[in-house]
DNA sequence: CTATAATTTCAGTAATTCCTGAAAATTAAA
DNA sequence: TTTAATTTTCAGGAATTACTGAAATTATAG
């Protein structure tokens, strides 16, 4: 490996925590050196740089793309494929987010739903349908708020990620003035409604 | 293992689902387990309910309490020590968020804060940091965030994933209202501002 | 303190995941 | 087509991670 300096620590700093992050090293490495490299790569250039060999490389290679992480360019005059990761990172960060829901969370909301919909006869199995309809509606609530954030602009979400708990205040007054801003009221819910409201698509 | 049916099934879905997690398949079912239990558990009995050998439960139940994610209990006239998962859901997504920060991300921020404190020296490196500066940004406004979603209560976080997109529009007309509310006002600012506003504490 | 119950550690083995080189398959130029 | 370049697949070995039983340690009852 021989990589201006910085760049080889942020490669093999994102080749340690693969395994944290649930990718191996080689699928850590190639991305890293994709984020970071200021032109598109083939699989060549990445194996030469990172000392793997080339079956590796196209093994992780086909990982990232599994998980959108890279796109796939061509160059003029070369029958090659050159990879590059996507300048924007807040649409790398929505990308992560979203095929991680899909990998971590979605089997698990499925098994959930089909879980709840049957009849528990053991009372330990009462009892454990109780907690389920927890885990589940708590992570419905989540997904479905996940989904919401996923449709705001970047800029959007950044201003209000900056305000943080302040929107806690907006919310305190929300009742006050939603009428101004064409927002029907709604009161506060507790945490673990059965039932909760149903969100209206956003009409924007 | 012989548990209630559908105890088992949520068992065995964590067991699979652990190396997604990064948790292996042991600590999966000794959590999910411990998760739907109606009362609370010793070594042995979760050993004998998930087939496992005794040591390999300890060990389990240990990176489960590196995690926060399991509350050690004393029943009285019995020497062992018994075992529950959180009853709230909402601690337990917290815990998790903030076990998986520390873990997956505090030390990619740190990486990223050191290499760009360093002069790059190659071109190379002069534009990696650039993609780094954009990463590291990105980051630490989502954990700044993250740490205020923490300190909010249940019942208030619930009601703002309720609104979704919603807190969008309140954010149009902060600036109308803010003066009501007594919050500054601040405009709205891009994403990859290179020195973002600090976003003051919380005198809450 | 001594004895025993309970838990943890750890070395060895099993299981899984990672990685390579060779061969097969695919692609596109000639 | 044929040929050469490029990419993918895959069997086998290397490396890592998971799991067990035995031994060591810790805690507490007597």
């Amino acid at each position: 490996m021989n990589l201006a300096p910085l760049t080889q620590r942020f490669v093999l700093h994102f080749g340690e925590m693969g395994s944290r992050w649930g990718i191996n090293r080689t699928v850590g490495q190639i991305y890293a050196l994709l984020y970071v490299s200021p032109k598109v790569l083939n699989a060549d250039e990445i194996g030469d740089a990172l000392a793997f060999s080339r079956s590796n490389v196209s093994m992780g290679l086909k990982e990232l793309q599994s998980w959108n992480l890279v796109r796939l360019q061509h160059l003029p005059n070369d029958r090659r494929e050159y990879f590059q990761a996507p300048e924007d990172v807040w649409a790398i960060f929505r990308t992560l987010a979203e095929e991680r829901r899909k990998r971590e969370i979605d089997p698990t909301l499925s098994m959930l739903r089909e879980a709840l919909m049957e009849e528990g006869v053991t009372g330990d199995d009462v009892h454990a349908q109780a907690r389920m309809r927890q885990m589940h509606d708590l992570i419905e609530l989540m997904t479905g708020w996940l989904a919401d954030m996923q449709k705001m602009d970047s800029a959007t979400l950044a201003s209000l990620m900056k305000m943080g708990a302040k929107v806690a205040k907006l919310l305190e007054t929300k009742d006050k003035v939603a009428v101004s801003m064409g927002l029907k009221a709604r009161s506060v819910q507790a945490p673990f409604d059965k039932s909760p409201d149903p969100i209206e698509p956003d009409p924007a």
